[in-house]
DNA sequence: CGAGAAATTGAGTCTCTTCAAACCCCGTGG
DNA sequence: CCACGGGGTTTGAAGAGACTCAATTTCTCG
């Protein structure tokens, strides 16, 4: 699997967010730093630091987290290949959380000089970056509204925003394994509610058969019955083409 | 009470935010529609609507909100005066929530076409409208942890912020009451909890003397007490000057 | 095959919700 | 100047949902 095919996930994203130029694409790629490995469990970016660079997931599961003073963990957001983390710390120079890998991870870094290089040299790719930092807003608004919804719907809320997402860049098909081996306990952590009560309610999916279990991952059985149980509907990931 | 009084404080937020220079600064003033009015319990910003402007925030309290389909309100943030409420609108260019009024509200408004051309004519301006939508984001993601947090913190966490963020723009001090005037149920469709138990926990709020009641309005008794119930550190607001 | 991690299950407890009623503040009109 | 009305607040009580604790099973990987 050669750096092209890794690259080329960048693009993908971006382009599904924001239409770009063949100039700015290749100008975007060049600035990309050679790729680096993290096994799970570990930060990519640490909490309260300031970094000087951008990081690209290439490949893998990271999320955003916050420590909450009681010791709990609070998963914030997912992030897939594509995804461009934290253009955050490029904005607001020191993070208030931090992203970590929830699997094996791999990803490239883009210095902060040069994010404010191309921004300027490409209006255009720089309201692209602002977009997609936006596009995470949205996401987050989408999870906040989670609290006033049943459990049920919420979790399946959640497997409906991961397919939806590796699906736009092409990370996922249905009835195959979703590439996303998180924990129930991250699921837990990420909706704010036990592991115990997680479990319960995956198990009530399960007894629906609108998604499976084999081995780690899971499988999505029952895509239209997935998103009438979720109420998922994905305007809110504001692709340029909508999803079947 | 002139017209420069109340735009002036757009550029209290906005430099609170980030420095501008006085080109810029003159420039995004000169921007600014003639000001609107509206009552409380109207929408700026229908959902689903594709804006042609942007709003900024003169005096009252509006807020983000979505209507969810079990008929329920869910408030994702509030908006205080200063506040450039739907730059999310230009990033995204349609509304995946609405902009709604909690008191009488006062607001202009900037077109999107002079917001573009402002950003790439000041890439500095520029970055400051993306970083004033990036707080938004990190005020969204505060929220978001708090669902696993007690609720005492919760509610003590909200009148910290509502406190910060209007004494940010010279809207507020200690021992005075808040020009903020949301009822209960509005508190509660923003913590995603129910109007009886937001009544209880601000009652204790109350027992405690960290904060009391005028009339309509809410007044801060025992500033760094409330901090201390509830957790909270100014941070994530990413004011250029710290606050006290 | 064994060790460790993750998933599952059951039981008791506490939080938060819902329902329902009363109260209070404040502006309006007689 | 006081009665009335409406929105907002306060209070009580019962039930549902979610949490913790704790034990067991299943899976994965070396």
């Amino acid at each position: 699997m050669g750096a092209d095919e890794f690259m080329h996930i960048l693009l993908r994203k971006l382009n599904a967010i924001h239409q770009l130029t063949d100039e700015e694409q290749s100008a975007l790629l060049d600035a990309l730093s050679a790729p680096r490995e993290l096994g799970r469990g570990r930060d990519i970016v640490a909490d309260g630091s300031t970094p000087g660079q951008t990081t690209v997931m290439l490949s893998g599961t990271a999320c955003r987290y916050k420590m909450l003073p009681n010791g709990k963990r609070h998963i914030l957001a997912f992030q897939f290949p594509g995804d461009m983390t934290d253009l955050y710390s490029y904005v607001l120079k020191r993070m208030d959380h931090a992203i970590g890998t929830l699997s094996t991870c791999t990803f490239a870094h883009i210095s902060h000089e040069k994010v404010q290089d191309l921004r300027i040299q490409f209006p255009n790719l720089g309201f692209a970056f602002w977009r997609d930092t936006m596009v995470d807003t949205s996401i987050a608004h989408a999870w906040a509204t989670g609290s006033s919804r049943k459990t049920i719907a919420r979790v399946a809320y959640m497997f409906c925003e991961i397919y939806a997402r590796l699906e736009r860049v092409g990370k996922a098909e249905l009835e195959r394994p979703l590439d996303f081996n998180a924990t129930q306990q991250d699921l837990a952590d990420a909706l704010g509610l036990s592991l115990v009560h997680i479990n319960k309610t995956v198990a009530q999916l399960k007894k629906k058969e609108l998604i499976a279990r084999t081995g780690t991952k899971v499988v999505i059985l029952n895509w239209e019955g997935l998103q009438a149980v979720a109420g998922f509907d994905p305007v809110y990931l504001h692709f340029r083409n909508t999803l079947g």
